[in-house]
DNA sequence: GTCTATAGCCTGATAGAC
DNA sequence: GTCTATCAGGCTATAGAC
């Protein structure tokens, strides 16, 4: 019954995810990590040195994850094409993760300790001007990236919807962000 | 230099609010609670006598306005006029007090602390209805108003939004949630 | 209404054996 | 990788003087 190397990490990791999304990042001890595991917190500080560092490693999969959509979006060759491929990245994101997403961006405690850490601002900035584009500086647009930004996640975490699949959010996400944005549906 | 009677749980209550906004609820001790008001934590304990009662005082004049936003919306004569009397209201509570806002739908420890006590999810039930009418039941108009709910919580929260003026969010908040919940703007 | 002092628990973190 | 044992310090909350 050996396990494989790293997979003590990536179970603490998990449990610690499930942890933070249903008690909230600051809401969570060491001490409930390790009850989850079924081992002592001591074990845990073997896989980890501080409590932030928990929590940086938890999110990072998905800020690297939102890098990449970035990439992909700068990368694209119209201005139509930036917008959709960082749209439907970012929604992609969000519902086939939806606890990370809500942990990552909507717990203060969360915004707290990965102030600078981890580059999350820097991938919302050339997210939200990929989708933006020209508008990024009016007052309207900003309100209605934030709008967006801020309820998908909130979508995410939403018992009352947790009783969609992933394709049903993923397409009702698309239709009321093209709708908010005033974006047409890619003809593909 | 006395002060009125009910003042100093006024001044309490203040402060905890910014410090809820500043540091998530999770992150706020009683002791710095006290130290933001100059006394000490026995102090504090003879307002109130938990944390979780502190907690419950700071949101429930947010929590009793949305009820008084649903009572007028629920007493309008036409569809039209509850959902208009709904949204406004609801937008007017989020722009003119957004601390409270963000503190009360956006923090994790916030949920855990008012789960069923203080009746925020009759209110939220009770406004969405007078929000989404007949379509309240379809799973696109309840992804919209979870989507609108978190969004203008977080554009509450956002340091990205704080230079915009009262009038110029509730502004765009409005046409953006009409947009999103295709509306029409009211004749008047 | 405010203070000092203290109880008792839980926290994050460390040391060292296996 | 996991354990037992332990630490100092913060936390909520209480008791009792002024």
């Amino acid at each position: 019954m050996r396990r494989p190397p790293g997979e003590a990490r990536r179970r603490l990791l998990d449990a610690t995810l499930r942890l933070y999304a249903a008690h909230g990042v600051g809401g969570t001890s060491l001490r409930m990590i390790a009850d989850e595991l079924g081992v002592t917190k001591a074990a845990v500080y073997h896989q980890f040195a501080t409590k932030e560092e928990i929590a940086l490693a938890v999110v990072q999969p998905a800020i690297d994850a939102l890098a990449a959509v970035a990439d992909a979006a700068e990368a694209a060759p119209t201005r139509a094409a930036r917008r959709e491929t960082a749209l439907t990245g970012v929604v992609e994101l969000m519902v086939t993760d939806r606890e990370r997403a809500a942990v990552l961006s909507g717990d203060p405690a969360m915004a707290a300790l990965i102030g600078g850490h981890a580059g999350l601002a820097t991938q919302a900035r050339r997210l939200s001007a990929a989708i933006l584009g020209a508008s990024a500086g009016d007052p309207e647009s900003r309100v209605a990236a934030t709008l967006l930004a801020g309820g998908m996640a909130t979508a995410g975490r939403d018992p009352g919807l947790a009783d969609l699949t992933d394709d049903e959010l993923r397409t009702h996400l698309l239709t009321l962000a093209r709708r908010l944005l005033r974006m047409r549906a890619p003809h593909a």
